[in-house]
RNA sequence: GGUGAGAUACUCAAGUGGCCAACGAGGGCAGACUGUAAAUCUGCUGGUUUUUACCUUCGAAGGUUCGAAUCCUUCUCUCACCA
């Protein structure tokens, strides 16, 4: 029991800190029904989580069925430093009203995966501003400079003499405290919140909590591309809240190497049912395809349930596979008749009357599935299916 | 506080009076090929129904010039070295 437990919570993950401390709090709760704490941190902007985050929420679903509680932290106070990168600077404090509604927006993304009975939604803004002058001079001296640079981030910098701002020192001491606030037993993060986790450690022990929490690291998910980790940014993401086609595609837009990735880290399929179906896959048992298809289904339902995912699916394979339309395109209408170039910007599906003349010198443009090639052609009275590549559709109606 | 260097399109980065809507790379888009991709090859990548043309753009504002991303002045911001 405990150690089917231990090897599922142990799946994926990229660092454990102290697992003896893991299994201890397994035990007390497998033996006395004992529950503990798990923390995350989360900035408090732009609530939009994407398939990188569920890595880290899986990973604390899966405790709360092991007995852990969850202490999902809004960064509130934390967030108006910013977590140091260089790049950020100091932010504004957000107001009440903003910090309340990202964290709706949070708990509806977050409890697609997170049971809410198991989870506390914590500002830390209510205990770090408690702290006043003198509890934040305190904490400051909990710590020193030497070893603040050895964080990486802040090593770099220093050493190429990139400017690094006072504040910036705070953010991990206060993020650290809040473990001390929250007496939390486990924290996790992304392996590159390491230093950050580990002052969580650190101020428990100088604040005599009484105990110190173990540390889970989970591996930060590659982006569409395969290369830069996911990231809104980088626009290389898949939202949690995407629609069901869209998040299809995505998937199924992905290598077949990066494919293996996200079966590890975000299906739920056992690791040996994966390795079975790789091996199947290399001994052309099973297309590749098939299998891709297969881990959209399951994460297309994940967020949008069984039927959604169905119809997602055979949507794809009617407009990639088949080549036909897609059943959903976007109507517009427009009076008289118009230019070609003027009647794709209309419909959102170019960005310019310009690259629509190139896309049409480059036999990019259909009108009713046919490519056209007559960068000057108008469309008289009547009803229109314009596409542009593969990807953009548009109905026109020309009264 | 002093001295020096720099700011160019989505990003990096060439260009130092006209041949500049601006080399090149990355990214992006499109075509071919596919399994949806990836890889590969090719084209495009400021705007505009004057498309072998016109308009706007090289940190900001002025100026010199027939002509400025390029020269001059002031300003703003970044960076480096010294104190």
């Amino acid at each position: 029991m405990l150690d089917n437990a231990l090897k599922e919570i142990k799946r994926g993950v990229s660092e454990i800190i102290d697992e003896k401390r893991i299994v201890e709090l397994l035990q007390n709760y497998f033996e006395k029904g004992e529950n503990y704490f798990v923390k995350a941190g989360f900035d408090p902007t732009a609530p939009d989580l994407h398939l990188g985050h569920t890595v880290l929420l899986q990973k604390m679903a899966l405790f709360q069925k092991y007995g852990g509680i969850v202490q999902f932290i809004i960064g509130d106070f934390t967030g108006m430093i910013g977590d140091p990168t260089g790049k950020n600077e100091t932010r504004k404090k957000l107001d009440r009203d903003t910090v309340v509604k990202n964290a709706k927006s949070y708990e509806e993304q977050v409890f697609k995966i997170l049971d809410p009975e198991k989870t506390q939604i914590l500002f830390n803004s209510s205990w770090i501003e408690k702290l006043g002058s003198s509890g934040m001079l305190e904490l400051t001296t909990t710590f020193n400079v030497a070893r603040m640079l050895e964080r990486e981030d802040f090593e770099k910098r220093y050493k190429s003499g990139a400017s690094i701002s006072i504040s910036e020192f705070l953010y991990p001491l206060l993020q650290g405290y809040d473990s001390v606030a929250i007496k939390s037993d486990i924290e996790m993060g992304g392996t590159d919140q390491k230093f950050n986790l580990l002052m969580g450690r650190h101020l428990q022990r100088s604040y005599n909590v009484g105990k110190e929490q173990a540390v889970v690291m989970m591996p930060l998910l590659e982006g569409l591309d395969g290369i830069n980790k996911m990231s809104k940014s980088l626009g290389n993401y898949i939202g949690v809240t995407d629609e069901p086609n869209d998040m299809f595609g995505k998937i199924l837009s992905v290598s077949d190497d990066l494919m293996w990735r996200y079966y590890e880290l975000l299906s739920s399929m056992s690791i040996s049912q994966i390795e079975s179906l790789k091996q199947e896959v290399s001994d052309g048992v099973i297309h590749p395809k098939k299998a891709k298809e297969n881990l959209a289904i399951e994460i297309v339902t994940r967020y949008h349930g069984v039927d959604l995912a169905k119809i997602a699916k055979n949507e794809f394979d009617k407009v990639h596979s088949k080549n036909q339309l897609p059943s959903d395109i976007q109507e517009f209408e427009i009076q008289d008749s118009v230019w070609i170039a003027q009647a794709l910007v209309d419909c959102k599906i170019e960005p310019s009357t310009s690259q629509a003349r190139r896309d049409i010198k480059q036999n990019a443009v259909s009108v009713n599935q046919a490519k056209i090639s007559d960068a000057q052609l108008q469309l008289e009275i009547g009803e229109y299916i314009l596409q542009v590549g593969k990807r953009k559709f548009a109905k026109l109606k020309v009264k």
